[in-house]
DNA sequence: ACCTGAACACCGTTCAAGT
DNA sequence: ACCTGAACACCGTTCAAGT
């Protein structure tokens, strides 16, 4: 059989998570794929594209209609929802679109997120993805309209303040992970899962407005 | 003379400022201070310490007690503020505190931009900087302890959120501006200061507290 | 249409040997 | 102490030539 465009993306794919991104090189996928380095260029114009292709592969599962997809909830923890507080009502137009717009935002950023976590330099393909081709990688635009929905005035700016703390975070924590594995001294803070949830919850404060963050 | 390494550091960040990173090679560095590319590795560990110098060059002008040092104002337009509304004031204890602090937040990310925002992937290399070897850059412990003493209440993940968001806007602008230079349709959204200024904004709404967001 | 072979112009890092 | 010369093991991309 001849080769696919489809199978050098999956065999791309297939290296960056076993591997990261620094093993994922045209020669190494040639190898890989028992074909010579220019083989590869009759499939895909140029390394970059590739990993245009590789970023959509990654959250591929976040196409459906729904976000989720994660195994976490929408609104854990954070520094609203002070516990005893009522739901956030009545602050302004459309309380509950606003609310629900609010839910479906956290569901979206968590589950790119753990659609990209165990990915070693996911959050960097993602990043070259996002900014070399707008608008190629489907939930980010879902992220954007849910934004518009919810009445955000500035939806492309927020896509991008919630997709920059997700992809921030995530390449944190990798990058920590990864000193972590060379020197298990250092190690400052985790920045795990929940600096994430915490920080998402700031934004989504920020950007639906609720009572002063708790100090504790 | 013999070589030192501020001239290297100096040199690099010459390249850096004028030809970005993908021009920044040991061996062109070695070529521009005409000496051979082994002699570098007397005078630096490797290129990603060398990154890390770099990285510290680039901010060292918001070293001083004061973190402005850019050309704008503190507390620009942004959803909060609605023109005419008094300033945000007896919401929570330690109002002054809070008042100041977030003021010296908003001072302090703005200079951190405009010290990087025109020199080309800056951003990649102060975050490179940022993870393999934290506290190395001095305007980013003081970006924690501002926070800290605001009474926030996980400084270094509020750190790290307000850096990704700097250092994301800061990679999407130049990014994009790259892609405008080759090609000149396309182009979304600009996503310059103004993209910046709107999400640090939201983001200090959300770690400070404040009404809701306008939606205008 | 699809792939090979081979080249072009590069990389970061190391290290014996010189001064 | 500081640097040269040269090597090692790689890169992404192109392209005539084959089938």
């Amino acid at each position: 059989m001849t080769l696919t465009r489809d199978q050098v993306e999956d065999t791309a794919l297939a290296i960056l998570t076993r591997f990261g991104l620094a093993d994922l090189s045209m020669r190494r996928l040639a190898r890989e794929l028992d074909v010579q380095v220019g083989a590869l260029y009759w499939h895909v114009k140029s390394k970059q594209e590739l990993l245009v292709g590789v970023a959509a592969r990654l959250l591929s599962g976040l196409d459906g209609p729904d976000g989720l997809a994660g195994p976490d909830d929408a609104d854990p923890p954070g520094p609203s929802a002070p516990k005893d507080a009522p739901p956030v009502e009545g602050r302004r137009a459309e309380p509950r679109d606003r609310a629900a717009g609010r839910a479906a935002v956290a569901g979206l950023a968590t589950g790119i997120r753990s659609a990209l976590v165990n990915v070693p330099d996911s959050a960097e393909v993602v990043q070259v993805a996002q900014s070399l081709q707008p608008d190629a990688l489907e939930p980010l635009n879902r992220l954007r309209s849910v934004l518009e929905s919810a009445g955000i005035a500035h939806p492309a700016w927020a896509q991008h303040l919630v997709m920059n703390h997700v992809l921030g975070s995530i390449a944190a924590a990798q990058e920590a992970a990864r000193l972590a594995a060379v020197d298990p001294t250092a190690s400052a803070t985790p920045l795990g899962e929940d600096a994430f949830q915490w920080g998402l919850q700031v934004i989504l404060d920020g950007l639906f407005g609720t009572a002063p963050a708790a100090r504790p």
